[in-house]
RNA sequence: GGGGGUGUAGCUCAGUCGGUUAGAGCGCUGGCCUGUCACGCCAGAGGCCGCGGGUUCGAGUCCCGUCACUCCCGCCA
């Protein structure tokens, strides 16, 4: 997969014709790029300038692969040629300008694996426009430098083919889905970076006010009430490349700081509405920019159902393994344990385990689960038409028979058992599930199974302080509107909040919002907030909708994830140019950094230094 | 805030049970080579084995602490 630089589609387009070789008018710098020439060139006097990727010194004779964004072309001087010397002591990655004369490489010298390699650039003379020290990091090669080196020395990294081609990715990506929107009918609006703090959701980048002493911006974690005053303005349908600042720790598919999100907002609509919308998007670029299938259309699964049969929120749907509530079976069953867990509320789900049937495989599950902080996996093999283990024994045939049923097992086959608290019974379940989803090699290959979540509940329990929350957007509209407020317990009450999941990545929230002021009010009111923390909380957005509001909704799928999985990586950093390290630094800039005195004292701010750092 | 992994040459890594002078590939320096394309061959320079402490006759290796990078939990409406 020794695929030369400038081949891959992705690394886009060539660049503009550049001006024609002439001896008298050539270009300073180049007429040509390092993926431009062919046998057609031959005999002509070119001029290219690039990086030295690779030099192959023969002593007589020396080759240079010099290299641009667009890709390599192999140059050549001899011992008789007066560049030789310059040539064969230029350093790799130094930035060089060779002008010489294209010639036809005999059949046997030809490269197949170059675009350029029918052809070679004799060297007639050589400039060194830039001189490079000993890097710290090989640009040529496949191999990853140490993360701590990559970012430090970020431009280098980014000249590596595969870092680059992925940036390219990325790039070819916001146009086609810039492309896409204007033709959906949406129009592209910019909202202010520099924004008020909201008491919702994440913790807020905070920046100071010079002109208002003790006050503070907030960077917005997301435009979110931008977009609806947008809506509230009368333009029908917004979207922007949004960026979006939110203060939390990162994750491999969490960027510290910020990120980006594909914003968008729709005047008028429903539910169903914003699907259409938006289906067509997300599956068109993905189908554009991969050879893996793009199953169609989402299929739409109710929260419920997700954290019953997937154990999360965000199911990889390539895992064809599905979960079963086992409860009834094990109330008041000699299985002492789970029947007491029952008994309490708790439930019991059943993980298929397919080829699982040997206490190696179960033991090991078991001890995962303890690893990850469970009292443990329960099992159950099935073997010679009979099922064995601890839990099997003391169950009723009636009950082994139907969680054969439930989970489709037979012989050689095990079922894992993950029995608590619901919402912890089903976490364990959903990460079992993965696991054996990984371990037995059986996840579907090549595929983005994408899909909606819907119906998420409006509220949830704080666990610790026993109270009523929002458990996602506190501006969704919930179901049944005013009179679900009013009739419901507000654990029931599901909003036209949903998500959109591929291959187990959370891709995007989105919901149908509450453009009433007498919904919102009541919305709050269950959560324990009066209407003067609405009022004064979100007072733009409150006032707004007293003005006349169109009902509306929208979405924001992120940006950085779509890259990510399109790019095939692991890592967000792999598709974005200049990331922060885990710890919310940027090593290149050496961001964050102490700032002047007179700054902070523009800003009326005194520092008040924790111990540790004051020294 | 908590847990796991990693840290040895400019880079990527190996280093056995704790035992002589710490190795390899790439890069770098010098030499040889006129058809290579991950060129080849010879020689050389380059090491606070992250840092500090401990155990030991002896520590890259074991123990404790600490720092850095990373993955995860918490957190992320």
């Amino acid at each position: 997969m020794a695929a030369p630089r400038g081949v891959a589609a992705s690394r886009g387009r060539r660049a503009r014709p550049p001006p024609r070789s002439s001896d008298r008018t050539m270009h300073r710098y180049r007429t040509h790029t390092c993926s431009d020439l062919r046998q057609s060139h031959v005999g002509e006097t070119v001029r290219i300038s690039g990086w030295i990727h690779r030099r192959r010194d023969h002593g007589q004779l020396v080759f240079i692969d010099l290299r641009d964004h667009y890709g390599i072309t192999q140059c050549v001087t001899d011992v008789e040629d007066p560049a030789f010397q310059e040539v064969e002591k230029v350093r790799l990655e130094s930035v060089v300008c060779i002008t010489g004369r294209v010639v036809k490489r005999s059949d046997e010298t030809i490269n197949p694996k170059l675009p350029t390699g029918e052809v070679e650039v004799r060297i007639d003379s050589f400039e060194v426009l830039s001189a490079a020290e000993q890097v710290p990091l090989q640009v040529n090669s496949e191999e990853d430098a140490g993360e701590e080196t990559r970012l430090r020395y970020r431009y280098l990294d980014l000249r590596r083919e595969k870092v680059h081609r992925n940036i390219m990715l990325r790039s070819a990506i916001i146009a086609s889905i810039r492309r896409r929107m204007i033709e959906q009918g949406f129009f592209e609006f910019q909202t202010p970076i520099l924004t008020a703090s909201s008491p919702e959701g994440a913790r807020d980048f905070l920046v100071p006010s010079r002109l208002h002493p003790g006050k503070f911006y907030a960077l917005p974690q997301a435009p979110q009430q931008f977009k609806q005053l947008i809506m509230v303005s009368g333009f029908d349908r917004y979207f922007q490349i949004a960026p979006c600042f939110r203060d939390e720790d990162s994750r491999a598919d969490r960027s510290p700081g910020e990120f980006y999100q594909l914003d968008l907002e729709m005047s008028f609509v429903e539910q169903e509405d914003v699907f259409a919308a938006v289906e067509p998007v997300l599956a068109g670029v993905f189908k554009e920019f991969s050879e893996w299938q793009v199953p169609g259309p989402f299929p739409r699964i109710p929260y419920r159902e997700a954290m019953l049969k997937y154990g999360s929120d965000k199911p990889d749907l390539r895992i064809p393994i599905e979960i079963a509530d086992v409860s009834r079976l094990f109330e008041g069953s000699d299985f002492a344990i789970f029947a007491k867990i029952v008994a309490g509320g708790g439930v019991v789900r059943a993980i298929p385990g397919p080829k699982c049937g040997s206490r190696a495989i179960c033991d090991r599950m078991n001890s995962w689960a303890q690893g990850q902080g469970a009292p443990g996996l329960g099992y159950m093999i099935f073997a010679e038409g009979e099922a064995r283990g601890p839990i099997a024994s003391r169950l009723p045939a009636e009950a082994i028979a139907a969680i054969k049923q439930a989970t489709g097992m037979g012989d050689g086959d095990a079922v894992f058992f993950s029995a608590g608290k619901e919402l912890e019974a089903a976490k364990l379940a959903g990460q079992a599930r993965i696991k054996l989803g990984h371990d037995l090699d059986i996840v579907e290959k090549d595929v983005y199974r994408l899909c909606w979540i819907v119906d998420f509940p409006m509220y949830e329990l704080d666990e610790k302080t026993g109270k009523i929350e929002f458990s996602h957007n506190p501006f969704s509209m919930p179901q049944g509107g005013l009179e679900a407020l009013e009739s419901m317990d507000p654990l029931d009450i599901l909003a036209f909040q949903y998500d959109v999941v591929c291959n187990g990545v959370e891709l995007s929230s989105g919901a149908i919002r509450n453009h009433r002021p007498d919904i919102m009010y009541k919305a709050f009111a269950v959560a324990g907030y009066g209407p003067e923390v609405v009022d004064d909380k979100f007072a733009g957005m409150i006032n707004a909708f007293k003005f006349g509001a169109p009902p509306h909704g929208g979405i924001a799928p992120g940006i950085d994830r779509i890259v990510m999985l399109l790019a095939d990586v692991q890592n967000l950093r792999e598709v974005i140019l200049f990331p922060m390290n885990q710890r919310a630094e940027d090593l290149m800039m050496n961001a964050p950094n102490e700032v002047r005195p007179e700054q902070l004292r523009e800003l009326h701010i005194k520092l008040a230094l924790p111990p540790k750092a004051a020294g």
